[in-house]
DNA sequence: CATGTAAGTAAGTAATTGCTTACAAATATA
DNA sequence: TATATTTGTAAGCAATTACTTACTTACATG
């Protein structure tokens, strides 16, 4: 990975995120990267080819973070983990998120395999502690994962976004 | 309102919902809706105009909706009634929520106004049932929202939906 | 019925779009 | 050191963009 094919991907999450895909040209991408245009197609091939390798990289670190908590042995505490995501997700990640979340308001639903991932973790952990209908409350617990990225992502305001998780908490473990 | 203008408006928000702001060109919503293009200028002076009158009208319709949910007497049935507007929701305003909630990861907020009147309505009848911290509590009555928003509108599977409304009231009301 | 205004169109406009081409510099490999 | 491949650029491409202009048709009101 050379320096300027790096510098393309960066600008391009920061823009695509903020401004939307069909928001932001190539042209604009080119320059906010310092590189010229047509590099962009010598590494990527064409815009939807850069997107893709854009969310590609994201999407690999959050798999393996689902991964670890699904190895975690004690099902309380993988609940616990899945609801504390959006509250754990590094700055620096945000547009990642931003990104994630515009495309699926799209139509285009890159989040699906990570919710997919997630809702099994969370049925298996139920399951575990004998809950009644796992698949509802499951739903109902991403739902909030929803709810609370948009909290954490947009309103970036985290001394209510603790209260938050700790009032979430409260209804599940007694 | 001539028929034509309607029309406009109509082809406008179905194609901004499903295509997003940037996504759709003048001349593909003035071919969608059967009109010569330079119409939508006379009507709407530019593109943002056009989208901002889009919006205007179930902006107000909503409004509505939430002012007779303030003006029920018991705050049960007013956290209720709030719980249930994600599901309440007709599918011919589908395209509007998805809009709405396109544009807002698009840090564009025109749920701004929405939220902070269900917020509201949240709090007051919080207090009224004696709530200890009613700000978190409405805001995380309003994360449940944006995620049952997303199932509603994004995935259109109801049955799911009455299951998860049915789920979450059964935390609120003992 | 005359006339002013609103509703509507067709054919333009300059600027921008995603993408290609032809070529140069840098780097790796023999 | 010679050569092949990768990395990079500048200039240009046809198509599309939001928007305007010059014009016609419909309609309301005195």
């Amino acid at each position: 990975m050379t320096n300027k094919k790096q510098s393309i991907l960066d600008s391009a999450l920061y823009l695509f995120a903020y401004k939307g895909y069909n928001g932001v040209s190539t042209n604009t991408i080119a320059k906010h990267a310092g590189v010229s245009e047509g590099l962009i197609f010598k590494h990527f091939k064409d815009k939807k080819g850069l997107l893709n390798q854009t969310l590609t990289q994201w999407k690999l670190d959050f798999n393996q973070i689902l991964e670890d908590i699904g190895n975690i042995e004690s099902p309380q505490i993988r609940i616990q983990r899945i609801m504390e995501l959006p509250f754990s997700i590094p700055e620096i990640q945000f547009p990642y998120w931003q990104l994630v979340y515009a495309l699926k308001w799209q139509n285009l639903d890159l989040m699906h395999n990570h919710a997919t991932s997630m809702k099994i973790i969370l049925i298996e952990a139920l399951q575990a502690l004998r809950y009644p209908d796992t698949n509802t409350e499951a739903e109902l617990i991403l739902s909030y994962f929803d709810g609370f990225i948009s909290s954490a992502v947009l309103k970036k305001d985290s001394s209510l976004s603790k209260n938050l998780l700790k009032a979430l908490q409260k209804k599940y473990i007694q």
